[in-house]
DNA sequence: TCAAAAGTGTTGAGTTTACACCCATGC
DNA sequence: GCATGGGTGTAAACTCAACACTTTTGA
């Protein structure tokens, strides 16, 4: 197997980037400022450097065009059985989701991106190539994964409220969680510390802050354990 | 984003195929005949053609390397943060796992390929590239899958004792399980048709055959439900 | 004092585990 | 008739779902 001289395949990544306020959940999406998709609204990615790591690459490009860096990334998908997908030629694209807490950033258009903004999941426009499949395919996977694993607390602020948890597994998840049942599960858990600090400016009684504790959760999953949060 | 003319980053996909043969799991690799690998144990592979979907190119190549048609393939990872990867240059690969009954075919090598054999999965010998690495994962992967997903019924022969899934679980799940409370979850899913035969060729009692009934699976996983084979 | 959201326990239903003996077949 | 593996039921422990009132705060 010779190395594939005429191999004509471009590799590009792109990042689906989930934010979460005030019980919506936020994808966010570029404007193109070139090209075929000039005026589209796609999601912020790009293609790789030769001596690229893919998971750089994706930093890179967040970095590029919307002034952001994220908490949680992940692998998600390899998009490469529809030959088409990019009108420029035959473009295969790692796609990755990503998890951050809105509230740390402006974000900003960059150098190749007329506007980057935040969409909610549920009002996200018809995008350039197959990026509606992508988002909806990370949707998916985020709601399945905060249900076995810790990735919730990306989306929330250092500290939050226990309300603030709940109401983004009820978003997340679209259903309805028992206050109580929910509570109790994630503190048989163990995986969250309570601070002494209370939510401020709120309307109503102010809920006590708690920290994801990661290290914990290290120590509890290196012995097998699993985060179970599913509910009805 | 113009399309990125300097790009020089080769584009390969590679198959962790299992297969499962007499309460042993085994893992399928080509003994590589030319090149820098030539002689060493590899996943069966290679790159892609410029017009072809990505699930072709690790179908053809499974093809041509072994002679295999796999009944399961699935997507894995993407390997391209390691630059150097694969000693020839920039090589990313798109992993698939696969999943056969092993009794339906007689692997056969390749043009590509010196040799093509079944290694138990305990026994696989230290792979070239990052192979071992891609198995690991597949591996994984596999034994999370099984317990919420019926692709267990890929491995076994169209009709099977119940005791071949039984055993299939102990197996990929390294645990003994209750027989009991084992047919009990199984049967209770009703996605198993139950025939009027009975193993034959075997020591002791043999036991009734059942099917894996797909359509019904399908119906039942449209309506939200899902498997839940976890035990202990 | 009112509105808004936080905090808190118990019970019944359902599920999961643990466990041992008899049955059918081939040699 | 013996060795091998197949087939079967029940009780106790545990887990999950359902459910409503009191507390704290700011306006």
């Amino acid at each position: 197997m010779a190395i594939a001289k005429n191999q004509d395949i471009k590799l590009a990544v792109d990042a689906i980037v989930f934010g979460y306020n005030q019980n919506e959940l936020q994808v966010l999406l570029v404007k193109q400022k070139f090209g075929e998709m000039a005026n589209k609204w796609v999601l912020p990615g790009g293609f790789i450097n030769n001596d690229e790591p893919l998971k750089d690459a994706v930093i890179r490009e967040l970095n590029e065009e919307a002034g952001i860096r994220v908490d949680y990334l992940e692998q998600l998908y390899t998009y490469g059985d529809n030959v088409h997908r990019d009108p420029r030629g035959r473009v295969v694209s790692v796609a990755y989701y990503a998890l951050v807490d809105p509230s740390q950033f402006n974000i900003t258009a960059g150098s190749d991106a007329k506007d980057a903004k935040w969409f909610p999941l549920l009002k996200v426009p018809k995008t350039g190539y197959d990026h509606n499949k992508m988002i909806q395919y990370a949707s998916t996977r985020l709601s399945d994964k905060i249900q076995y694993q810790p990735i919730g607390f990306e989306l929330l602020a250092d500290k939050f409220p226990f309300s603030d948890l709940e109401n983004l597994y009820i978003t997340i998840l679209g259903k309805q969680i028992d206050r109580r049942n929910f509570r109790k599960k994630v503190l048989a858990s163990e995986i969250l510390i309570e601070t002494n600090e209370f939510a401020s400016n709120v309307v109503g009684r102010p809920g006590k802050l708690y920290q994801f504790d990661k290290s914990r959760y290290y120590e509890l999953a290196k012995s097998g354990w699993q985060l179970d949060l599913k509910f009805l």
